[in-house]
Order: structure tokens, then C-alpha cells, then sequence
RNA sequence: GGAGAGAUGUCUGAGUGGUCGAAAGAGCUCGCCUCGAAAGCGAGUGGGCCUUUGCGGGUCCCGUGGGUUCGAAUCCCACUCUCUCCUCCA
């Protein structure tokens, strides 16, 4: 959510920014218009309060001096229902606004690079040598497949497209990768580990900004305002919703394994195969509380947080600044960072890293209080993956793929699959 | 699922129609005292919104949302959450 008082006093650079992101200003416009009436109704409506309550104080002198009030009482009766109306005006214009305030997406960062497509994101490094193969490298699924780790047919019967049965080496697989980033993450990175609920509430949804506006990108449970969160984003950045934190407790830092549950609207057709977009997937994700000082310094050693992980795992990758259009509608800055995928010739997503300033914390009020007895401020949020588990399964499967269909495990994860060095059939 | 109890400021906790944004204590901040600290003494100590050049002023907030009333933390209704007992259950 943006700073109303951003919207008022500075329009025009709010304007700049939304055409930046290829996004109607329409919002904008009908904001400042209501935003006016409802400034108007406020004084109005909060001259006639005040007037009640000193009349109201009046009323308990005359009845304690057994003076007769009836003719006072009667005149705030009417008071009482011109109130009434004007604050039933007020609350649907505030209801409204509030709405287009939730509906407006962040103001990027002055650093983001201009485009409004993919294709004009900025590629900032590449760490490693992609593998040259003297075979053909088959997909991830094939490998899988073939290996008997992974059984998509099962869960297309059990479940639906999407979805996939890990078995045997594959499922230690997953659970390694997870216990393997959750200890770097822990011990190296100093993250607090947490473990939070999979289901969320609409108003943590509506905090960290997957709602209202994207409501169909997420699963909602039948009869209850309960959804399947789509990320642990969303359950732990909400664990300080409503909260004033002291500074000394800044930075936060909190690190959590949950499985991620979207629906992929308007995704249809789109890597059907494989498991690069499921229904369900497991990530292993990054959360930081900071302050508005300190949270690009955060944001960077967050990014490199998650490179750590592909270092480790000696996936090559890049790292890429993203555009104006691509920045997603909470963040003010984001790098994604794209692991080798060998049979697809292509680097593709494997995390996400963006300091959403105090985005969302306006959304989920979470503030600091700087020192005591100071004002509390919005405190600055930072998220990123480190790493999603199943695009992460996905590399190691294709980049560690060897000619006879065996896939040998990266050093690092063998302490990890029990002494395990390679799976073969 | 059944029965009951409860939700008040940073915390503990009082308050059952008006003088209550809210007693008291704790905590915290500042000052006095002290070589310094503790103790003691004194003062201060919530948030949102609107308004104001500034000082300030106004309004709303006692779990949430409605209602009654000239006036609600206090009365009524619904909901949410917490706790206890029973039932069920991994």
C-alpha cells in the first residue's frame, strides 16, 4: 500500500511511476477525487460529534442540578441522525478508497531498469560454466521417470495435472535439499528457522498483497476465508501484523520450509511437463524485517544469500535486475536469479529476491519504534526464495545427469541423502 | 460437537450508563539525590485520522462488527479468539 499522503501531495510522480509499470492510473485518479470528499464529510461529520459531546456533558449538569434537559435532548436527537447519515457516507467512501489504495502497486525503486517485458530485464552476473555434454541431455522429467523417482502418472490419477509422487531417492531428494538450505540458511546466514501455518487468513493475504487483486491465483478453501498460502511469505511476514517492534529487536531475520500452493490462472498450457510449474512445490524461503535505513544492505545479502545455495550445490546461474514490467506488484526492487537448465538450453527461475520497502508493511501495520518514545514507523520487508525445491530437483536432476541414465549427487547434499553419491536405476 | 469462563494501554489489573483514553502497580524515559549505582523522591510515558505555518484544536479506538441512548469500556445482538471441563481424534 502506498502513503496516502504520497498520493496527495505528489499525484504526478505516482502517475510517472504507474505508466512506468505499463499500469491504468485509473485507480489513482478516482482515489484523489473520493479522497477529497471524504476529507470534506470528516470535518463535517466530527464538528456535529464534537458538538454532541459538550451538549451530552451539559445534559449530566442539568440532570445532576435536576434542571429539566428535554428541550437539548430532543435537538441532539436530530444531531444524533444527521450524524448517522454522514457517517454512513463516510464509511462507503472509505471503504472504497481503502480499495483502490490496496489495488495500487508499489513505486519502484529509482534504480530499476526501464521495459515492460521480460525480455528487458538486466542480466547482472553469471556464476558458473554450463556442463558441455557429449550425449544428448534428456528433461528432468524423462530422467525422473526413467529412474522411477518421480511419477507423474500417479499423481494425475490421485490429483490432476500438476502434481507430481516423489519415490524412493527422489522424495530423500526433496527432503535433503530442504534440510540442507534450511541449515545454511540457519547456521551460516544466521536466519531464525520457523515452520508456520500452510493455511492463511484473508487479512494476511491481503498484508503481504496477494489479495485483493489476485484472488484467483490462489486456492480457497470451500465455505471459509481460509486459503492454501501460495508462498511462506505470507504466513511469516504476517507473524508481526499489527505489531510495534523496538529497534533493538531489527533486523529479523526468519527462514521457513512450506510447501506453496497456486492455482496458475491464465498459465494453461505453459510448462506442462515436468516440475517446473505445479500445483503444489515446496520452497524454502527468506523473510527479513529491517529498517527503512538498512533494508537495502538487507536485500543484497539476501540475494547472495540465495546464490550461496546454487554455489554450493555447483548449479551455474544468473542473477538478473528486473524492469519496471516485470517487478511484480509489490516491490519496489527485484533480482531474480535463474538456474542452467540444460535440455532446455535456458536459464529459468529459481528465485525470486524483493525488498517491498514499507509496502507491505503498511498493508499488515507492522511498525518499529526507532527509539523509545518515539513515533512508530513502517518497518521495511524483504522476502526471497533460497531456494524453490522442486526447479532446484529439476537442475541437479538435469545437470548432474551422466549418459547412462544415472544422476550423481552434488557433494555437498551426500551427507545429506545419507552417503548417497548417485541414483541409478 | 456439548457446557462454562474470559478478551481493557508495554505488562499485571480496576472499572457495570455521564466528570473514563481509562484507577492502581510494574516497566520505560527524563530530572533530583549519589563519587557511581541501587533505593528513594518528582515529572512524563498509547495509536489512527482530520485540522493548524507553529503552539494547539477536534474526532475515533477498552477483541471485531452492528444496535439501544442526548450520552456506552459499561446495556443488547452477532461473530472471532483464548482458557477450563466433557466428547472425539493424529
Amino acid at each position: 500500500m502506498l502513503d496516502p499522503k504520497l498520493l496527495r501531495n505528489e499525484p504526478d510522480r505516482v502517475r510517472q511511476a504507474l505508466n512506468n509499470r505499463g499500469e491504468s492510473t485509473e485507480a489513482l485518479d478516482e482515489f484523489l477525487e473520493l479522497d477529497k470528499r471524504r476529507r470534506e464529510l470528516l470535518v463535517e461529520v466530527e464538528q456535529l460529534k464534537a458538538r454532541r459531546n459538550t451538549v451530552s456533558q451539559e445534559v449530566a449538569k442539568m440532570k445532576k442540578a435536576g434542571e429539566n434537559a428535554d428541550a437539548i435532548i430532543l435537538e441532539m436527537r436530530e444531531v444524533g441522525d444527521k450524524i448517522k447519515e454522514l457517517d454512513e457516507e463516510l464509511r462507503t467512501v472509505e471503504e472504497r478508497t481503502h480499495h483502490l489504495l490496496l489495488c495500487l502497486p508499489n513505486m519502484p525503486h529509482e534504480t530499476v531498469p526501464q521495459g515492460l517485458t521480460e525480455d528487458e530485464n538486466v542480466e547482472i552476473e553469471r556464476w558458473g560454466e554450463p556442463r558441455h555434454f557429449d550425449f544428448e541431455p534428456k528433461p528432468h522429467w524423462e530422467i525422473a521417470s526413467d529412474l522411477g523417482i518421480i511419477d507423474f502418472e500417479a499423481a494425475a490419477k490421485i490429483t490432476g495435472a500438476r502434481f507430481a509422487f516423489y519415490k524412493g531417492a527422489g522424495a530423500r531428494l526433496e527432503r535433503a535439499l530442504i534440510s540442507f538450505m534450511l541449515d545454511i540458511h540457519t547456521t551460516e546466514h544466521g536466519y531464525t528457522e520457523v515452520l508456520p501455518p500452510f493455511i492463511v487468513n484473508r487479512a494476511s493475504m491481503t498484508g503481504t498483497g496477494n489479495l485483493p487483486k489476485f484472488e484467483e491465483d490462489a486456492f480457497k478453501l470451500v465455505d471459509t476465508d481460509y486459503f492454501l498460502a501460495p508462498t511462506a511469505e505470507v504466513p511469516v511476514t504476517n507473524y508481526y501484523r499489527d505489531e510495534i517492534l523496538t529497534a533493538e529487536q531489527l533486523p529479523v531475520y526468519f527462514v521457513a520450509y512450506t510447501p506453496c500452493f497456486r492455482s496458475e490462472a491464465g498459465s494453461a498450457g505453459r510448462d506442462t511437463r515436468g516440475l517446473i510449474r505445479q500445483h503444489q512445490f515446496n520452497k524454502v524461503e527468506m523473510v527479513k524485517f529491517t529498517t527503512p535505513e538498512k533494508s537495502y544492505e538487507e536485500w543484497a545479502k539476501l540475494v547472495s544469500n540465495a546464490e550461496t545455495i546454487l554455489q554450493r550445490l555447483h548449479l551455474p546461474y544468473r542473477k538478473l535486475d528486473m524492469c519496471f514490467g516485470d517487478l511484480g506488484f509489490g516491490a519496489a526492487k527485484k533480482n531474480d536469479i535463474e538456474v542452467w537448465l540444460p535440455e532446455a538450453n535456458t536459464y529459468r527461475e529459481i528465485s525470486s529476491c524483493s525488498n517491498f520497502e514499507d509496502f507491505q508493511a503498511r498493508r499488515a501495520n507492522i511498525r518499529f519504534r526507532p527509539e523509545a518514545g518515539a513515533k512508530p514507523e513502517f518497518v521495511h520487508t524483504i522476502n526471497g526464495s533460497g531456494l524453490a525445491i522442486g526447479r532446484t530437483v529439476a537442475a541437479i536432476l538435469e545437470n548432474y545427469q551422466q549418459a547412462d541414465g544415472s544422476v550423481t549427487i552434488p557433494d555437498a547434499l551426500v551427507p545429506y541423502m545419507g552417503g548417497l553419491t548417485k541414483i541409478s536405476k
